[in-house]
DNA sequence: CATGAATGAGACTTCATTCAT
DNA sequence: GATGAATGAAGTCTCATTCAT
């Protein structure tokens, strides 16, 4: 009744957001076979049974943490298709922009990491992210290049080629992250990565041949 | 008399190339935990006690495997260093056409696959990778770049960048295949990609600015 | 409403008690590599998995029971000492009785046997009984027996050998009815070992020279 | 042909025996269930599958080697009982002497722990040891003591019970040499135990109350 | 709601035993 | 006769999942 519970006591509400993010982490670093519930709810602050209280089993908990995680990308896809009025140059730059404020702080790399690795154990997995998420992502970005493309801004080539080029570097650098970074290696510097992505795209690699 | 079927066969120099063929494809599908011993045997065709005689343990044998498929790796990666005194543009084009030929063919997606979710639960094969293939790899292009760069053929900038960004599509799109292509994504024609890619990193990705 | 039997009953407090007897037992009967798990938990009334919530291994369950099982020997030795003020011939019979009236009841028979038939796989199981067990009796009676030589109760002669001399009648008839009797042979009558054991210790075996 | 293989290849014959000497030495030290085919292989220099050319299962060259390891025994048990015409003093001196020189060099104690060990996995062998060892042994002491009862040189008294009294150190000794020595512990000097065992035998423990 | 206790199914691994040479 | 190669059966151990409190 009265409020004598300590107030740093964790709302039950509360409960399957922590679960989610403390399966989330979990799952990044082990992959979904090699994670155990048990470090889950250890993690979560809670017993292993409780879990089941709020998932069915462990792949509807995987496919619900990895579901979630996307809600916030798909938002700032569409952001980013709103932007494309923007001239191409302008566009690019917040792009990248916006793709090293993201992938800096959150658990893209840990998510990619699990599409990736679990793609061929769970394929409605990997049909999610491609529907949901890296579908729209490159469809908007190709259609971006394609309007640039119209308006003589970009070369001629195929779009969705382009569209691979300007991300590659970014998605790479997060693997990179979380593969060898753990044992030592260098991470790369996403924003001096992004400043120089852009200006090679924008003038190529080469010394101008004139 | 006739051919009776014997209930098995004695090879012993091929076993255990069988096996590590065999086990490659299953971990590269499934990851190490999700793994089974069971079905590597059976796809190699011996019994599971028989892994025993070639492998301590499925860790060594995952951690061999992985190992193994490293050889032809590092031997392209010299060729590679070799073919650095050729004029920059050249050395592109011959170095993109070397991994076209390679990533398209051989099991390096499933590999890849494996090193990248994997490397948390072993990171003796992280660090085995970077040391081994890695890490020259990006060494020898990084300094094939800065080569270049004192040659006054390739514009200021981080070399390391550089590197990444000739090399990241390539890595993308094959991962590409190992994760969505399974559910039904398109693959990406490496071969243009490839002509794409040097392109745009001869002329940058934009109309010249006039 | 009626007692349905549910598939298991919670017993927290009862339950490591319970696996410890059970494997007491198996072990006893078996030795170590013979004795399965399957049959330690069938006579434990509880499955396979359950032995693992109280014990790390089967090693860790064999060294603890083994363990436990000396405990209550430790106390007696330690009242043994207390009673060497007595006369030496009053002490004996003191010895005699509490070693039959535990031989007889305790599962000293079947961990003897452990202790003989494991000591080579288990070095530290056989440490451990030196330590804690053997050598402390051992130690206690050899003290006595040279307590007894000093006050010209007893002859001279090497104390530790005497102390074999008098235990060793009790510990060859424990292993007989391990052994032996199972298969049909006459068990010993402690009792009546006893007795006549004091009496030659105290005489001889043979009459008076005269 | 001719004899151009060098001399110490070891004959064909002497396989069996060197197969059982070794298995010998692996289930004295292991125990049955924990001795491993491999090893008796490895130290009888042949094949594992070599074994089997010889015996039928690990079951019969265990009891084969236990059986075969009887065979002396017997014969000095025989020995023994012829002896028992001698006085009873002469005899005891006889018998002690006879156990110190067999019991100190011999397998007795692997052999005698093996019996122990395995009498509940192997009540087969523990018949075969009483009927062909242990039993006519017992029953030859027996019968020697009651003659010496009936002749006026034994004290009155079960003559079973006299026969434990009196073998009963030698055994306990070569078990602490098999049990406890390996683990560090002095083991007992036989020659002087016999001699103060037939000394109290003789005349007890304590000085004659007189 | 929450959890400690329990379990069944299944995985890796070992080993006595057999087969083909 | 001898052996290297192979296997089936079995054992230890793990873990997602469920029950009783």
């Amino acid at each position: 009744m009265t409020d004598t519970e300590p107030k740093w006591r964790r709302r039950k509400e509360a409960r399957p957001q922590e679960i989610a993010e403390a399966a989330l982490a979990v799952f990044a670093e082990r992959g979904f076979a090699a994670a155990k519930l048990e470090e889950i709810a250890k993690r979560a602050g809670v017993s292993k049974a409780a879990l089941y209280l709020y998932f069915d089993t462990k792949e509807a908990l995987f496919a619900e943490v990895v579901r979630t995680a996307v809600a916030p990308g798909v938002a700032r896809v569409r952001g980013m298709i709103e932007a494309s009025e923007l001239p191409f140059d302008q566009f690019l730059q917040l792009f990248a922009g916006a793709l090293t404020a993201n992938a800096l702080t959150g658990p893209a790399g840990g998510i990619a990491k699990m599409v990736i690795g679990e793609s061929r154990n769970f394929p409605q997995l990997a049909r999610l992210w491609v529907d949901e998420i890296v579908g729209p992502m490159l469809s908007a970005l190709t259609g971006v290049v394609a309007k640039a493309q119209a308006k003589g801004e970009v070369r001629s080539g195929d779009p969705r080629v382009y569209a691979v080029q300007i991300v590659a570097p970014f998605l790479v650098s997060v693997l990179w992250r979380e593969t060898f970074v753990p044992v030592g290696e260098e991470p790369f510097d996403l924003q001096a990565l992004a400043a120089q992505h852009l200006a090679t795209l924008r003038g190529g690699l080469m010394e101008r041949a004139s």
